[in-house]
RNA sequence: GCCGGUGUGGCUCAGAGGUAGAGCAGCGCACUCGUAAUGCGCAGGUCAACAGUUCGAAUCUGUUCACCGGCUCCA
């Protein structure tokens, strides 16, 4: 006799063939949400036959595990549907992924987005048709016989470190699978095909590329309608578009890669990097600036010749070699190198906002997210070994206060290890990996692993930022150094008198200011708060015989250092306000006869709406209100 | 760099071998207006670049460039 069992919930079978199917029913635990099953805590198909007891959980389509067997099932169903619409087609991989779905294919002829309509509508044949899903397990050598026309799967079977291996059956179609999967197809209801794109095999750019087919499904119609609906709206947000809208940067055909910042792009830059200098000479750090150009030998010296040279741009002076620079930190060394330093110097927190040149793959590029050029919030910090721990914490301390107090952000921290490409022993990795570790520990701060992700000099932590589409970003890093202070002779005189090696730490807290100028743009839909707001007042006056006030109040604020525009146009003043919002200005003025009489503003703020009638003072009053780290 | 797609006035887009189109923005004129689009008029493009096919190319072909979606890489 076999005992299943759920929670409090228990049944025994006379029988020793029952599918898990039967035993959820037999459990009471059945309804139509379910599409698969826990049997001792591994996920398997409802139409499993078990021959020993277990504990039993029905997995339902609503649960992340449902869903993700839902994703992977119609992943499956849209690959059925790509064979039959185009036979001789081989399919590499298609898992669950985030967001839905994508499966690998090496077409037979060509797809095209155009096409998607047609694989969906036979995928709903397919579907609609209650094709059922079968699993059979069978020995590697069976597997290779039965995919032996296929190079995809055999190459994946050869690899795989099992004696087994299962394959699921839908029709014509048949595909190597670690399952489970729903059984029949016609469970698969909300499924929408999204994008093609190509993708290596393997993801090595060395091999064959596929081409990737992208899609989603959701356990409801709305959940789908909902996922669409928040695709919609990131591409509202997208940084590029609002750029474009807003006036802050363009990208021209001149500069691939190199974006031009435009008046209002460059307030808002400013104020960030205002904000930036007051809080790192709040914390102990000074500023320096060093040459945008410099000796090959320094790059050979530093090992960045050695180990990122495709990522430069190299240029000749008098018949020598120079390097655009890609990185800050051989410059703030030699600046750092100008004096004989005492430990009492340090820590020397060396800041620059140093604007580096890397050469980026012509298909990477986007927005201001992936740039060719951009502007490092860098800063080089010297220091004792022993201090290491309270000089990482200070800077996640600070790294806190930007991303959640001003800005509001949600970020994620990573430890990246040793890569192959890298300077240093064993040992010198080991204790920076664990300095690291260390005071990531003692602050209690939750972070993963990233294996052999560290840069060439040194192990790091990295700050992942979340934006509006879930998509992360890495902005800040803090990066220990082991090795550039031995290559360039860095010392110290320590309390004992003799010469010792500090430690460099490399960190930055936006990482590029452009990118996170861009992060900004798509986290706040463009609506910036009125601190970094690029105009912050618009004053419109509601005919020309207001200009001349409206001309007025806006001395008065250039004098506050506060950022204000008219709109001088003869529009109505329904027009004027409009054209406001549309820019998402946080203040507009309204400024007529009344105003001009009684020596008053009507204030208007963009979400609030008409604030009333008050006196300039009053409403500075309402700014001084507003969140401003400036202040 | 690789795969696929797209390049038409400042912006959004129509036109698919026979003398370049619309709306918005801009400019001019009229209106001088009270909280999300006033009306009329004018101007604006070697149709991404280069080569080819053709009597004739924005339209067909090829090459290049840029952009978009991904892959690889990355701040």
């Amino acid at each position: 006799m076999l005992q299943f069992k759920h929670e409090d919930r228990q049944y025994n079978s006379d029988s020793e063939n029952i599918t898990l199917h039967e035993v959820i029913k037999a459990l009471g635990l059945d309804n139509k949400k379910v599409i698969a099953a826990k049997f001792n805590g591994e996920l398997s198909d409802l139409s499993r036959i078990v021959s020993t007891s277990g504990e039993v959980d029905a997995i339902t389509i609503d649960s992340p595990e449902g869903l993700e067997i839902l994703r992977h099932s119609t992943a499956h169903l849209m690959a059925q549907a790509i064979l039959r619409l185009y036979p001789g087609s081989h399919f590499g991989v298609g898992p669950a992924i985030k967001d839905g779905f994508y499966y690998d294919v090496d077409v037979a002829g060509t797809i095209t987005e155009d096409d998607l309509p047609k694989i969906e509508a036979e995928m709903r044949k397919i579907a609609g048709a209650g094709e059922k899903v079968s699993r059979s397990d069978m020995t590697k050598d069976e597997a290779l016989k039965f995919f032996q026309n296929d190079p995809y799967k055999t190459e994946l079977i050869t690899d795989i470190d099992a004696p087994t291996v299962s394959v699921y059956k839908q029709g014509e179609y048949a595909d190597l699978c670690r399952g489970p999967h729903v059984s029949d197809a016609s469970k698969i209801h909300n499924f929408k095909l999204l994008s093609i794109a190509g993708a290596y095999w393997r993801g090595d750019e060395h091999n064959k590329m596929l081409t990737r087919i992208y899609g989603t499904a959701f356990a409801t119609p709305d959940e789908l309608k909902e996922y669409i609906r928040r695709m919609e709206e990131a591409k509202l947000r997208d940084h590029r578009k609002l750029g474009k809208d807003l006036d802050l940067f363009s990208l021209h055909e001149e500069g691939p890669g190199f974006p031009f910042f435009h008046p209002k792009g460059m307030a808002v830059m400013n104020t960030l990097i205002e904000f930036w200098r007051r809080e790192h000479i709040k914390r102990g750090y000074t500023e320096i600036k060093t040459p945008q150009i410099l000796d090959r030998e320094l790059w050979v010296r530093s090992g960045h010749w050695d180990h990122y040279r495709e990522n430069m741009y190299l240029t000749e002076i008098d018949e020598k070699t120079y390097a655009i620079k890609p990185m800050n930190c051989p410059g703030s060394i030699l600046v750092y190198k100008t004096q004989l330093r005492s430990y009492r110097d340090l820590p020397m927190r060396l800041a620059e906002l140093g604007c580096v040149h890397r050469h980026e793959k012509s298909g990477v590029l986007h927005g201001l997210m992936r740039v060719r050029c951009f502007t490092q919030d860098d800063a080089h910090t010297y220091i004792e070994p022993s201090k290491i721990r309270e000089e990482v914490t200070a800077i996640m301390e600070l790294d806190k206060y930007f991303y959640t107090n001003v800005f509001g952000f949600k970020y994620t921290v990573e430890l990246s290890t040793r890569p192959d490409d890298s300077m240093g022993t064993d040992e010198q990795w080991n204790e920076a990996e664990n300095a690291l570790r260390e005071a990531l520990e003692s602050t209690n701060t939750p972070y993963t692993i990233n294996p052999g992700d560290g840069a060439f000099y040194g192990p790091k932590i990295d700050f992942h930022l979340e934006d509006c589409i879930g998509r992360t970003w890495q902005c800040g890093t803090i990066q220990l150094d082991f090795q550039l202070p031995g290559r360039f002779d860095v010392t110290y005189i320590g309390e004992d008198g003799a010469e010792h090696t500090p430690v460099l730490i490399h960190r930055v807290v936006f990482g590029s200011v452009e990118r996170f100028m861009g992060i900004l743009i798509e986290h706040y839909a463009g609506a910036f708060p009125y601190w970094l707001a690029p105009v912050q007042i618009k004053i419109i006056p509601i005919a020309d015989s207001h200009l001349d006030y409206a001309r007025e109040l806006q001395n008065a604020f250039m004098n506050q250092n506060l950022r204000s525009e008219i709109d001088t146009r003869s529009e109505k003043l329904g027009r004027k306000i409009r054209d406001a919002q549309m820019q998402k200005i946080p203040y507009m003025l309204v400024v007529g006869d009344k105003e001009k009489e009684n020596h008053t503003v009507g204030v208007r703020e963009r979400s609030k709406g008409d604030l009333g009638s008050m006196s300039l003072d009053e409403f500075m009053n309402v700014l001084s209100k507003e969140f401003n780290p400036l202040r």
